[in-house]
DNA sequence: TGTACATCAGTGAACGCGCGTTCACTGATGTAC
DNA sequence: TGTACATCAGTGAACGCGCGTTCACTGATGTAC
């Protein structure tokens, strides 16, 4: 006797009306006080139903983490695919520029995987980090497309140490190759980024700046002077 | 009548003991989970009896808040201190060490500061925003002293656009005059550094680097390359 | 075609928990005389 | 010096709240014969 089918038609589609609803929660309060009851609530739902859909609320975190990165990661591949590849600085404005876009408009994703962790929750890392990996494919081709065409500036860099220089190759070896310095230039063009995006976003930055975008795009134009 | 004053003696010194004790749990568990029931468990006090010194959990979050930009600040300066006013480009790589290294070493109380806001908790402003700005005060007359011997390689940055002059001109007639360059150079060195400390805390530097110290030093080494 | 039956998504009640805050209190302390 | 008294830090009980999760259930659906 094989198992009944689930009726498809009979009810709303709750498994994504879950997580759409989660989102809608936390775009309004953040992550860290989100709840399966009130989700429940907001749905018109018993609260034990959701159980049929996630084992738990940290299942339900999780798989919104995983739709965050790859939402992300969407966003940054669309950002550069209509870019002819040998547009080297325009690619690699864009894709900051998308990364602070998207930032932007959905902030609370942006603080659920990069802010503080949730409380009493636990990532698990092997489904969260490939997501995240994935999220840096976009940059990395980008930088890799550049160094390939030898235009890096990578002389204009501190002199690599031993030590970055070996962690470098440990990373070279996991990814099949690819140069050290494209991985660091990547790392570091990440994390300047995500610097001013993060400050932005937690509202550090100074009131005076009532367009921070313009404080990013000297930002973005300074790091492709000093790449390219 | 006057009041009657404090017998001091007879009472452990509750103002400062709920602080420890709150400082104590959030380096283990996070500011968001920060409850004044679990700070009077862990003080054997009965809960009510902090209300004697906070009027609410949030006068208490915001005491705490001060605080940590206060331990920040005081870590910064001291970084300095000892370095010769001249050496300009070892002044700017202490500031950004130190900032790391209170980072790291706190790393919750830089997330209470900087991380994903509080759930529920609105930080006064006009109590919160000048403890902000004396943190950066350390920074901002380094790199001063820096221009002020004109070593600063503005041109090696993109062109200041009218609307960023506008906006940076305002700061300047706040902060009485400092150079808009030099308060710009300010917000950009900070953001790349909080960048890079902000994906080690949350714990997205890919797992290679064992010891990301090594990514932190070059990327100070390149910004002094950079600036002077 | 009709009927007995297995399935299982959704339910409502309940459990145990911890939270911030209020309230009337109590009892040691220091003061005024 | 001794005593009546005002002060007020700390108390214990209670309020109302929301949470994640469990459990036995129910009833519409689809299936096997």
């Amino acid at each position: 006797m094989s198992p009944r089918p689930r009726n498809e038609a009979r009810l709303p589609d709750l498994l994504g009306g879950i997580k759409d609803i989660a989102w809608k929660q936390i775009a309004e309060s953040g992550a860290a006080t989100l709840s399966l009851r009130a989700v429940a609530r907001e749905l018109n739902i018993a609260a034990p139903s959701i159980y049929n859909y996630y084992p738990s609320r940290d299942d339900l975190v999780t798989a919104l983490i995983v739709d965050a990165y790859n939402s992300l990661a969407e966003a940054l591949s669309e950002s550069v695919e209509n870019l002819p590849a040998e547009q080297f600085p325009e690619r690699l404005f864009a894709l900051g520029w998308a990364y602070r876009q998207w930032a932007v408009t959905y902030s609370q994703r942006y603080l659920l995987i990069f802010g503080t962790p949730i409380p009493n929750y636990h990532a698990p890392d092997e489904i969260t980090m490939p997501a995240a990996e994935r999220a840096m494919v976009p940059l990395v081709a980008v930088i890799q497309a550049i160094f390939a065409a030898g235009r890096l500036r990578v002389e204009r860099f501190a002199p690599l140490t031993p030590e970055l220089a070996t962690m470098l190759g440990q990373w070279q070896q996991a990814t099949g190759g690819i140069h050290p310095e494209i991985l660091y230039l990547a790392q570091v063009f990440w994390s300047r980024v995500h610097g001013l995006v993060m400050l932005e976003i937690t509202g550090q930055i100074p009131s005076f700046f009532d367009d921070p975008a313009e404080l990013f795009r000297r930002e973005l134009n300074t790091i492709l002077i000093q790449y390219l």
